[in-house]
DNA sequence: TTTGCTGTTTTGTCCTAGACAAACTAGGGA
DNA sequence: TCCCTAGTTTGTCTAGGACAAAACAGCAAA
């Protein structure tokens, strides 16, 4: 009775490490270094794949492969949790009761915590609710999950409720149908939608008429909705997960589609690093958003 | 000047297909033949990315790569819309208006379409809302794209406002508390989620407690996730562009890592074919939906 | 005519091993 | 302290070979 095995397509989807990766270290580092079955394949028992996940979660907050697979299970499990030590938990004025948040979602409470929500967008408007309370939840719950202190599970859970809150708070702001139209999309291989969301609903709130295409459109469709669509800007958002190496790439690309009297930004985590220019606009905050329709309606009026 | 070019990554991600079966299909077949820029590496055209797509189109309708390959463009062409002769255009009862529908999402009309929905939905009710106009829309719509009369970014606009019907519909039934409680999700590489989203509303609106992880978990988060959640039912749903021969392999895995007292309840085109048996049971409709439900709990009573 | 079995073709995925460029690090000079 | 350059690390590409699962075609029997 042999325990769970894995080829490498499976530990491919699960790990999000793609199989020229997978052979290149084990080829390279020694590790890993999965059985084989009668046919000469790879097979990655669970303890491997476990490890693999641990190694890409260090990875993700910046730390290099090399480092990683020589270390020790020891070593990487004290490598985690160094957040709280060097970053600060975040100013204490936003923090205010995001704290019960985190804590219903780690209860795995998701009526409580979509309640709590709820009061809190009854409480604060929307805006106020974007930019204080789901923004910094957002940020917290990706820490946590950096950390080790969220599973992969409950930060998909709360994502899922809070995609569902902001659209549903979204679908209740009266559509604007004021210039510009923006169109609202993730290039493919790009899941997150959430901070795609929280601009939107600025934007939306603004009375600016946006068209959400959802995840992973290719390029070219990107371009065709666009020009279809009439729109004056199109809006993509980066997560960290996305391959650093391909933006440039893909921004480059798209720019050459798009007609240029339509404007490129871009936004979120993952476009930190880049500079607006060539042809894009890189949002690096949600008040930057803000300041850069207000900016675009100025000049354009 | 030269026009547009690709690298492989990129046609992989604008088509689909895989490195493997593009550089494969390139030494079988002849194409594609992309040119090699100064270090050998592959540089498609934006002609021969055209083809791939509306190749890989005809794939996912059941044509096979070798004929499709060898056949000129204007077969191609003449290939694409057969849907309309050897398929009845669908039942005219629930056809009533939906064509409307359609015509809505194709002048691109977004407050339009949100607008007409919701009225069917005030008249319709939730149940035959989902069953009568969601779903048979949804079949059309995919029929509509594999003929060619929907562009890409018109569908994906089309899922992209269902979805958030959908979900603000789901939001606003009675919270589900009573058994079972069912974990609803997808796996990696299988990013449709409507059809889950049509099941999670018939079953909240049957009572039941719907647990909805998004999409794409890991098989070893969904099975934490279950157990976490004390599930009693864990179901997936698979579309038909998700590879057919992973299916059954990523059945057995997830079998194997579940407790055996938590279900596994499979739906969604792309499930077709397969039997219930071996551990989970495959839903082929909504109807069988809600039948399986009632016999849960009439068994488990 | 239809059903069921069997052999053949098609097709995707896996394998090894080598090469190179982009990204990152570290060292030295202004 | 800052910037530039050289070296190292890392990912992705290349080529061609192998094999198994799926799809198809042909034939025999009901």
């Amino acid at each position: 009775m042999n325990t769970l095995h894995f080829n490498i397509a499976a530990v491919e989807r699960d790990t999000g490490l793609s199989k020229d990766v997978l052979r290149m270290w084990e080829r390279r580092y020694g590790f890993p270094l999965p059985e084989r079955d009668a046919n000469g394949e790879r097979l990655y028992p669970a303890a491997q794949l476990d490890r693999l996940r641990l190694i890409k979660r260090l990875m993700d907050q910046g730390h290099r492969p090399g480092k990683l697979i020589a270390a020790s299970n020891d070593e990487l499990a004290q490598l985690a949790p160094r957040r709280s030590a060097s970053r600060p938990p975040a100013p204490a004025e936003s923090a205010e009761g995001l704290d019960e948040l985190l804590a219903l979602i780690k209860q795995h409470d998701a009526p409580g915590y979509q309640q709590a929500m709820q009061q809190r967008l009854a409480r604060q408007g929307f805006q106020r609710f974007v930019q204080d309370t789901v923004a910094p939840l957002t940020q917290q719950v990706g820490e946590a999950w950096e950390d080790g202190r969220f599973e992969v599970f409950e930060e998909h859970l709360f994502t899922e409720l809070t995609k569902r809150l902001l659209r549903q708070a979204i679908a209740t702001l009266p559509g604007g149908n004021r210039s510009p139209r923006i169109v609202l999309t993730t290039v493919p291989d790009e899941q997150h939608v959430l901070g795609l969301l929280m601009v939107e609903g600025l934007f939306a709130l603004e009375g600016a008429e946006c068209i959400p295409l959802g995840t992973q459109m290719p390029l070219l469709e990107i371009s065709r909705a666009a020009v279809a669509h009439q729109a004056d800007i199109v809006a993509l958002s980066f997560s960290t997960a996305f391959p650093r190496r391909q933006i440039s790439g893909v921004l480059e690309q798209l720019r050459q589609m798009l007609p240029t009297s339509i404007a490129l930004w871009i936004g979120g985590q993952g476009s930190a690093g880049h500079s607006t220019s060539e042809g894009f606009r890189v949002l690096h905050s949600l008040d930057d958003a803000l300041y850069s329709l207000a900016k675009w309606r100025e000049i354009s009026k």
